[in-house]
RNA sequence: GGGCGUGUGCCGGAGUGGCCAAACGGGGCAGACUGUAAAUCUGUUGGCGAAAGCCUACGGGGGUUCGAAUCCCUCCGCGCCCA
């Protein structure tokens, strides 16, 4: 792994500022001076809400990572115990309660991620779990020691609460509505027992971390509380689209759900306008390398070699070198050459990472209509779909164009035992037969 | 508690007895152009079927009618006004 090097930049804030990641910070003067003096502790929540994380989740994972680089100890929490309550930002309608044992199970999930980009060895990282304080903390005890420095007052001006205050369609249950408390009180215990001085976010997080802030300020009001908050901004597209998703829905972070293969193309096919945003949002890159490949797009976006670079960077940083390898290899083999010619061995190889299914090889002698391969394979919803992509010529069997009454036989077969099927211009599913 | 109104496809929003699987816009998908881009233009957008057609669908249930998203009853959700 390249957890070390790379990121010569030691000045944190600077390198936030330079990628254009800061978004509100307290007393920022302040934290300058704080992360100066020393090796310091920030953590970030995540919620336990499915058992992997998407690339919208990225952007607070890679700011754990930076800050690790930059020779500071980051600490992943998990939100194992707010998990079994749930966060009421940003939901227009209270949520159903997951089991503990749904929670438990999305933490461990959830772990693994996180090992990918930051480097957990010789306590230079690490990971908690709120339920393990959250757990034994009882309601007497909350309602005394911390709910006594919550105003409900101020509690219903927060927008994630005002908001569904003010919504005829949903209230918002007690639970949901003590969340922020549970929030705070995660930055309380791991600012008094875990030496954690900064909690940082997305922008959305802005309220729960002050809540915490001004906790930790009222239990300790005699010294001036050395804790800060930072939030990073909301990441948008340059058309407008929400940033995160691809033609099949969410892109997530781990390869059970989104194959290396799609989370590469995933990157690879942003558009020119966010290139130079996504670079600096994302990448590990040094400011010369950074400033070299955006110029380097802006001089000739149509040789796309920015999009490579990142899609390899960010394929390489979340499922490693050969899976980044692979899915390089099948992006050239499907889309940058006739897929025909390939000598068995590259094919092979290139393919290994794309979408596929096995079928039984003797169904081949009759001749398989490729509307119904279509389906079986998923290219298509129905049949009737199917054969629209054929009428109109979007479908392709081992490059070549096919219509709705074409099939598929043994002749199609690549090197006997392969033929691939694309629909639109960039769906492909390999059919593998035996 | 009373009155008025409203509930349509992925979303917004027309439709007020047959011509409605439902105008129009957005989104999605596909084609052309390209660079696996953006913008633009074109087509398409419930399911099954080669087709005729059949099935499911206009908040839930029941009814009137040859025929209902459209009329009636009732229930539910939401909004506004009065108490």
């Amino acid at each position: 792994m390249s957890h070390e090097a790379r990121h010569p930049e030691t000045d944190f804030l600077a390198e936030l500022r330079r990628r254009n990641l800061i978004h509100q910070a307290t007393d920022e003067a302040g934290l300058i001076a704080h992360l100066a003096g020393g090796r310091r502790k920030a953590y970030i929540g995540f919620d336990p809400t499915a058992d992997s994380l998407t690339v919208g989740n990225l952007v607070p994972i890679m700011l754990l990572a930076r800050f690790q680089r930059c020779g500071h100890t980051p600490v992943v929490l998990m939100g194992g115990g707010t998990g079994l309550i749930g966060d009421p930002s940003g939901k227009f309608a209270e949520r159903q309660l997951m089991t503990r044992e749904r929670v438990a199970a999305n933490v461990e999930a959830q772990k693994k991620i996180f090992s990918r980009v930051i480097d957990f060895g010789g306590g230079r990282a690490e990971l908690v779990n709120n339920l393990d304080w959250l757990g034994p903390l009882t309601f007497l005890d909350a309602l005394r020691d911390v709910g006594k420095h919550f105003s409900v007052n101020a509690m219903i001006q927060r927008d994630s609460v005002r908001d569904r205050l003010h919504n005829r369609d949903q209230g918002i249950s007690y639970t949901e509505f003590s969340y922020m408390i549970l929030q705070a009180y995660d930055f309380l215990h791991l600012f008094e027992k875990g030496g954690v001085t900064l909690q940082m976010g997305a922008s959305d997080q802005w309220g729960n971390i002050v809540a915490g802030l001004d906790l930790i300020s009222r239990r300790n009001p005699a010294a001036p509380a050395a804790a800060f908050g930072l939030t990073t901004p909301l990441i948008t597209k340059a058309d407008g689209g929400k940033f995160g998703k691809s033609e099949s829905g969410a892109v997530w972070l781990s390869p059970d759900r989104t194959s290396p293969y799609a989370f590469y193309q995933f990157w690879l096919n942003a558009a020119d306008a966010d290139i130079p945003k996504f670079i600096l949002t994302y990448t590990l890159w040094s400011r010369g390398e950074t400033e070299a490949v955006i110029a380097a797009h802006a001089a000739n976006p149509a040789a796309r070699e920015a999009n490579r670079k990142l899609a390899r960077h960010m394929t390489e940083l979340l499922h490693g070198p050969t899976e980044a390898d692979a899915a390089e290899a099948a992006a050239g083999a499907l889309f940058a050459g006739d897929i025909a010619a390939l000598p068995p061995a590259v094919l092979e190889e290139a393919l290994a990472s794309a979408p596929s299914s096995t079928h039984d090889k003797a169904s081949l002698g009759a001749g398989v209509p490729v509307v119904d391969l279509l389906v079986t394979v998923q290219l298509a919803q129905s049949k009737r779909e199917a054969k629209e992509f054929l009428a109109s010529g979007s479908v392709t069997v081992n490059g070549r164009k096919v219509g709705p009454e074409d099939r598929v036989a043994t002749s199609d077969l690549l090197h006997g035992r392969v033929i691939a099927l694309r629909r639109g211009k960039k769906n492909w599913h390999v059919t593998r037969w035996a």
